[in-house]
DNA sequence: GTCTATAGCTAGATAGAC
DNA sequence: GTCTATCTAGCTATAGAC
């Protein structure tokens, strides 16, 4: 067999980031394609299953990406709490690139997307909470306390995302990531 | 002349429907024309600019509700900040059908909207802003905090939109409601 | 495995009858 | 003002050479 002209990680991070800026059906199999630095033809030769399936294969990427550099963090036995949460917040802030990237899911839940993906959305923010839940359970919140804390850090990300986004003030996110670590530091 | 077969209100609410719901590319003619009940070269005749011109129709025609059905109570002299407020939140719960909805700026912001609809939204926000922080002032607090909390309102209502959304948990957004609500009489 | 070329379709938008 | 019929461009996807 010839040699893979583009390695997958490479395309995958093209893929990522015109579904990310344009959404499922604002991403043309033209953007796709140069953006992966492949021919249309050559992407489904990779991906037989046409768009579904590039948009499928970026969400399991970028879902590694997160177990291994937020969740991985937050649940790491050996670290103290404070630690696991400032690196958590650390892989959080590099996902989003300091609140200038959008959340992939949001990205591809609008539009057609609304039936495609909604499994994975909502299995996606599931996870997000359990795993904070377990954070605030390591700084001794109850059960509840911490499942609603959880559930509020997921709200202010993906609030302060968007106001971030839509004032083109950055520091929104910034202050936000700021505030979710001091609430939890403080009781 | 011929009498209007659809009045232009309900064409707006048919319209407004649809992008609401699948963004602005992905809301195809098709779609526009059954909701709005006239066939395409009839809403062509109507808004001759076509798919842009609807969607702007539409901002406005949201926006005017906003205007009258919450910026109104937030600013009405003559109601306590107790009932500006409850009067106020209970627009945005209108707005946003309990959490069902979506809220327009964020369908129009994705895809290919990111340049054409980017002031619109900047302003949009500033505005939310503006009014949130004439009422945090109205409950005495000082410039800043009157603003922080407004932006901080602001995010927590687009960002429990999203949850709710994802989680298919109509609560977390009528919690934050509440939670707003709370803030602002408490102190 | 990658390419050029193209099929088949649907999108947004118009022409012109009534 | 609304309709049917149609145009062109762009879309997703495929065929087949190398």
């Amino acid at each position: 067999m010839r040699p893979q002209k583009v390695l997958d990680i490479e395309i995958l991070t093209g893929l990522a980031k015109v579904f990310r800026s344009k959404g499922y059906e604002g991403a043309s199999l033209k953007d796709l394609s140069e953006a992966a630095g492949l021919k249309k033809a050559s992407l489904y030769h990779r991906f037989p299953n046409g768009k579904q399936e590039m948009a499928d294969a970026v969400l399991n990427h970028i879902s590694d990406w997160v177990d291994e550099n937020i969740f991985s963090n937050l649940l790491d036995n050996d670290l103290t709490p404070e630690n696991r949460l400032k690196k958590g917040l650390a892989g959080v802030r590099m996902l989003y690139d300091g609140g200038k990237e959008i959340c992939i899911f949001r990205a591809l839940s609008m539009q057609a997307g609304i039936e495609l993906f909604e499994e994975q959305v909502k299995n996606g923010m599931n996870v997000w909470i359990t795993n904070f839940k377990k954070l605030g359970l390591a700084f001794n919140l109850s059960h509840d306390e911490a499942e609603n804390r959880a559930i509020q850090v997921l709200i202010e990300l993906q609030g302060s995302l968007i106001v971030a986004k839509g004032l083109g003030e950055l520091t929104v996110f910034e202050n936000t990531l700021q505030k979710i670590e001091n609430k939890y530091l403080r009781d």
